[in-house]
DNA sequence: TGCCGGAATTTGTTATCACAAATCACACAA
DNA sequence: TTGTGTGATTTGTGATAACAAATTCCGGCA
């Protein structure tokens, strides 16, 4: 392989295609139950399948795909059922960081979370969807770190990522927050006070709301591919969902060969 | 590869390496801080490296191994705070599956559970610690099973991983327990008799034991090659593997090429 | 028109090979 | 005796090729 002045290469290519389906998965680029393919994904990135199929194994261990005919893997099509199960331990867990995360006051800390807030709020406003999610899930992860609890920041990473082929279709909606009072806000507040009982009341209660909204979209979540695929499966799935056909998501042309995909 | 008449063999070389060094650090065939090496581990199992690639690259993801200097996994060298954290961990969610566990009263699920107990306090007075500690893993792993909730059971299920290879150095210890009072006792009436709340707290009690015990003895387990625990050489303490000149023990000898050790 | 059978293609699996980086060993010099 | 430099060996990485199982395609026959 012509290694010779490739871009920033820190890892060995197969962390690299690992880091990148990773993120793709947390971006819905793929939908629930779409198979992935070896050689196209080995194709599409510029390398051969032998790394690609690390990934993929490194993906299947920890939930983000799921071994489909003992031949395939795909994405993960989750339940009603899984959600609630998955968005339940969510709050418990992430609950138990944020209580961690505030047991003393700690102004800097609650100071880097209001940032990243802030910029999720002026993402909504300014309809980068997109955007807003990745700053929440910022937001999330820091307190994750924030709460100093390795294993359990992992766990809650885990659980992110299982869920992850369905953030993306929340891209569209308005989360509906008293805007003075969103729950961020009180965790925030609990964080800079050293207020652990409020820190982890307010962050359950905004994983409950959010898992509401979730619950309310995943029939359509499940059903929509996300560009336009043969008619008959359009017609075949669960009708309406608007926002499916107009998301932007995964339109994910092939790179021209050469072009390593990797970041 | 001769694939001929092999034994049994569902799923690819990629899943059977990676069941069976999954197996291997839960059994603490492998001694913390340990480098794994992938020619040995194919020569040793009877496969090319390509599969026993996948199985580490999945095990690191799993956390059951570790990224040593970007190029090597080694076992993960736990330290006393990252153990208590894992088992407080552990507590906590045990806890909430044998809540969920012990909903409603289940006599059928109780019987399983007591003879697996049983058949542990057995080897236990019979002086086979190694399968004593392989039926309290099945004993745990069915009550997470009983929860019915998939993702808690494979959280749980990855905690123990992590804390796999100190596993073995507790086959000595005699838990004491008052012999009519194990906690698992009291968690099989809980499910008997439907008590969810006692279920819960004798689990998070079961497992509270379990973490002083391991605690205490958690110096000499990261000191220690696996086999022959001579105190002499366990109080040395360093981690450096002092004794490295008699650690040529690599215990396990490498079996003939051709027969692959896969189950 | 509809169904069946076999050929061609796709797709996952895994051993092998070539390469590079790291490590080890040994010899030589200060 | 100790430190260093150099060559040899080890060890991880990743592309490629060969193979097998599954799937798709097509043509022919009923």
């Amino acid at each position: 392989m012509e290694t010779e002045t490739g871009p920033i290469q820190g890892e060995n290519l197969g962390a690299r295609v690992y880091n990148r389906l990773r993120r793709d998965l947390m971006r819905s680029r793929f939908r629930p139950g779409e198979k992935l393919k070896l050689r196209d994904l080995a194709l599409e990135l510029g390398v051969s399948p032998t790394p690609v199929r690390e990934a993929l194994a490194r993906l299947v261990s920890e939930h983000g795909l799921e071994q489909f005919d003992h031949r395939s893997v795909r994405v993960p099509v989750l339940t009603e059922e899984r959600c609630r199960e998955i968005l339940s331990l969510r709050a418990e867990l992430e609950g138990r960081a944020a209580e961690r995360a505030a047991e003393r006051p700690r102004p800097e800390a609650a100071e880097a979370l209001r940032a990243i807030h802030d910029r999720m709020i002026a993402a909504g406003l300014a309809r980068r969807p997109h955007d807003m999610l990745a700053e929440n899930e910022r937001f999330h992860m820091l307190m994750a770190g924030l709460s100093g609890q390795v294993v359990l920041g992992r766990i809650i990473e885990g659980l992110w990522l299982q869920c992850g082929p369905l953030q993306g279709g929340l891209a569209l909606t308005r989360m509906r927050h008293p805007r003075d009072r969103h729950p961020h806000l009180e965790i925030i507040r609990g964080v800079r006070e050293g207020d652990a009982a409020l820190a982890r009341l307010a962050m359950q209660q905004d994983i409950n709301v959010y898992t509401e909204e979730l619950i309310r979209r995943l029939p359509a979540l499940n059903a929509a591919p996300p560009a336009a695929p043969s008619a008959g499966a359009a017609a075949g799935g669960v009708p309406g969902d608007g926002p499916a056909g107009g998301s932007g998501v995964a339109p994910r042309a092939a790179l021209p060969a050469g072009m390593p995909g990797l970041a």
